[in-house]
DNA sequence: CTAGCATGTTTAATAAATTAAACAACCCCT
DNA sequence: AGGGGTTGTTTAATTTATTAAACATGCTAG
């Protein structure tokens, strides 16, 4: 009782400029059959939702995975309107500073300014969250464990992995390090 | 885009121990069902693989989801290893450098290192994407133009938006600007 | 060894989705 | 006002999925 196909579809079709018949043409079906998946009179089976995603082009994860179209908000951030994110870090020894771009009701985008001062460390061998994790350097110098890799990145340098593997940033230089991440799906 | 749902099913069916009759019972359908779709001999309805996975339970994002553990990649990067990616900006006037933290394969995230001659501009009215897109300035100042907002940024400022909204960057100052930017999923 | 019960597979009848083509409504253009 | 183009909707014919019941195999107890 919880998912909607039709009204999907239909919303989806429609944010790609696409009519009925345009898309029934890309993805190989008829336009009738998009007209009665929308209006719920049919069910399609898992082979024709997919040759219609196609058309789109949207894989089926994506298709069910709900996430509505964000309203109309914030675009630009003044330097002080990133939101300081201090709170959750419980595990951490040192200053650390996460500010956060937006408030990301409804994104599956996050954004973040990380400062770390010297021997900053987060404690966060044990977190594994279910996103992907990346970033580059600006400033300092940073230890990354990832797993059992670890290494030490300068300005420049940069890192992308999944964040279900365990990980953890570490300042061991003697100036502040301060890098810019994003995160898929937000952690938090 | 090539999703498996019978072996899918198959597999998920058996790491909740359930036997296919015990599995169409809590879900409402024929054991006969069950093996025809695990033997993709039949494409099941939505509304019919919903059923089947509400005797998991399980819903249909989760299912088409099919989180696999990603193979061993690279997971540092070297600031000269970072891939420059001028092929694809056609619009582009002046210089413009996009450079790519690892090849994307397989990932929802991109992280790139942007930098902006002076009167650098991207043609990229006309773009839109589907992704969510966000960064912060590093150096520098840059004009931002979204749908019909604009602003200029400036260090430590930030953007984040609905990618399929029109957009555009300009360095309008007289100095090099840098930033630091994500997206997902990918542009290209 | 065999009777009983579990497993997954197959088959003919039935129910449902998909097609092809026609229908009605709306816009735009001359 | 009317054509020619679009749009989304509907209907009968066809294809496909689903059912209900039989079939085959393997396991275990007596």
């Amino acid at each position: 009782m919880d998912f909607d196909v039709g009204t999907r579809l239909k919303q989806i079709r429609e944010q790609h400029g696409l009519s009925q018949r345009a898309l029934a043409q890309k993805a190989g079906v008829t336009n009738g059959t998009i007209s009665l998946i929308e209006q719920n009179r049919s069910s399609p089976s898992v082979s024709s939702l997919r040759k219609v995603l196609q058309g789109i082009p949207m894989s089926l994860a994506e298709f069910f995975s709900s996430d509505d179209l964000p309203p109309p908000e914030q675009i630009f951030f003044k330097n002080t309107e990133l939101v300081e994110l201090a709170e959750e870090l419980k595990g951490t020894v040192g200053q650390v500073s996460f500010r956060q771009v937006g408030d990301l009701r409804g994104r599956n985008l996050q954004i973040l300014h990380e400062r770390y001062a010297p021997g900053a460390d987060t404690g966060r061998t044990m977190l594994q969250h279910e996103s992907e994790e990346g970033g580059i350097v600006v400033k300092g110098k940073i230890e990354l464990t990832v797993g059992d890799r670890k290494q030490i990145l300068a300005p420049g340098d940069a890192y992308l992995f999944d964040s279900r593997i365990p990980h953890r940033f570490r300042n061991v230089g003697d100036e502040d390090c301060e890098l810019i991440s994003a995160c898929t799906p937000p952690y938090l």
